[in-house]
DNA sequence: CTTAAGCGCGTAGTCAGGTACGGAGTCAAC
DNA sequence: GTTGACTCCGTACCTGACTACGCGCTTAAG
């Protein structure tokens, strides 16, 4: 029932070896999400003993945490594969240069949204004062191709 | 060569019926893109004269940009689906709630930019301060799990 | 009449970022 | 020594918004 080899948090010992379930819920999340970035080549896979079961240490915990950490930073699964090739610290440059583009990108989106912000603020607002007119204005200026 | 049935712009009259390229150019989408949006129900399928080809009129083409202005405001294709059917202008406040909501959204999506905007600033200014040290602190940020 | 661009239609593929499934194997515990 | 939880692996499926392909047909021009 419960007390499974798996439910036992390797909490105790530092550097004890973990089952993908646990580095799942250690690392919040799924089971599958861990394979598809094995397959992405963004975790390494550890060798399967003869027959058993593959386990993982605290590096590939590290590593998982590190891609939720990049990805909370707005990079794709594919800028997290290359900042992972410069994970040793030595190539501070090209890290920087990545985050740089990504910087650029995210203000772009910035200001794409605010636009857009402004131009629904804007929308609703006019709806609001033609409360109970025969066009609706967001739909009309929807109608006149807008921009 | 050139000059075929469909290379003749129907500028000169209003109303005049179209072929499917000619929306789309009209329109500036790919001729594929209005066949899938016809598919999704966003655009209608005229019908097609016994074996011959089918002919669009202007309101399709109004149609089109139409679904072209609410994408620029962020609108989903499935939210697009629902605004046209309000498109008659009668229902004005299932229009602004809808605008309202995805207004809600784009405000959303503008403060996790921001706050990505400024790990990322504040990142890049330390690897600029950091240059040449052992240790990369974009990296290194990352490694630690960031939040 | 032939040529060639463009249409009609259905099916299938793409990209990102996963999620789900099913059958077989493994492991710990009762 | 069987149960039950979980692993392994491959494959398939999902959403969103398209894009491509292939075959045969239509149309206009030369």
């Amino acid at each position: 029932m419960f007390g499974d080899f798996r439910a036992v948090p390797p909490s105790s010992m530092a550097s004890k070896l973990w089952t993908i379930g646990q580095v799942a819920k250690a690392g919040e999340v799924n089971v599958e999400t861990i394979r598809f970035y094995q397959r992405k080549g963004l975790l390494p896979v550890p060798p399967r003993p003869y027959g058993g079961i593959r386990r993982y240490d605290q590096k590939t915990l590290a590593r998982l945490k590190f891609i939720q950490a990049a990805k909370r930073l707005g990079f794709s699964l594919e800028e997290i594969g290359q900042l992972l090739k410069l994970e040793d610290g030595t190539h501070c440059a090209e890290a920087r240069e990545l985050a740089r583009r990504k910087l650029e990108d995210v203000r772009v989106r910035i200001s794409d949204l605010k636009r857009i912000e402004a131009a629904l603020d804007d929308l609703i607002q006019r709806c609001d004062r033609a409360e109970g007119q025969i066009c609706c204005p967001l739909i009309s200026v929807l109608e006149s191709g807008l921009k």
